[in-house]
DNA sequence: CGGGTTGTTGGCATAAAAGCCAACAATCAC
DNA sequence: GTGATTGTTGGCTTTTATGCCAACAACCCG
């Protein structure tokens, strides 16, 4: 493995970090209808309002979400509103029966 | 939020949680060319085998791969081939540009 | 049987994530 | 200005994840 790919990998694994829990999963199922301040996505969260900000740093942090200034509110917004679709995807595609193509390339066993 | 919600945004939490780490991620990837034995991937991980079967087991839990004994080998494989296509996925379309829908929705602010 | 190989499990130490409270900053409304 | 509203940040505790070692189980081979 080389080191590009160890990058790469990390890269991706702080990707799906950000989007694994339930919370943060929810804040982007709202965010797909539109951007949302903090206020809401809480009252949608049922959590505390400052864990909900940490939340919002998680995804931005991850590139996920945008944030603009209204007055007090803070308007949080996708940046790609293609990431629940993927989430979709992948546990629809969990569902098919096991990959044909896997039984095929021999054993994985010397 | 239902209950119903609740328990979905759980399971794909689970679901993504379970791909959340670089070594795991290697494990897919290298799934994806064909079954593996546990030393296999051990090695190309360069982790403790210990290690590398308790990742196995993380994704063995969240329905990703599946064992097959042969001897005193332990062959694992994708249940579904597509799973490495998604994050892909996901990764690419962080590279686009925000979504343009996501402007025209009105303001997240009351 | 006896020794070697291959994995798994239990246990433990360290590291990271989550969630709440308190305090603060920024803005608005009067 | 005063006070209320909206978020963010620091700090702390609790929970969870990670990774190695030791021990064990299952199998193979001679």
């Amino acid at each position: 493995m080389t080191d590009q790919d160890r990058k790469r990998l990390g890269r991706r694994a702080l990707l799906l970090k950000s989007l694994a829990h339930p919370s943060r999963l929810l804040i982007i199922e709202m965010l797909e209808h539109g951007p949302r301040c903090v206020g809401e996505l809480t009252e949608a969260v049922g959590a505390d309002i400052t864990t909900v900000s940490k939340h919002l740093l998680v995804l931005k942090r991850a590139g996920l979400v945008r944030d603009t200034k209204h007055g007090t509110y803070s308007e949080y917004a996708l940046v790609c509103g293609c990431v629940s679709h993927f989430v979709d995807c992948i546990e629809s595609g969990m569902k098919e029966e096991a990959a044909p193509g896997n039984r095929s390339k021999g054993r994985g066993v010397p």
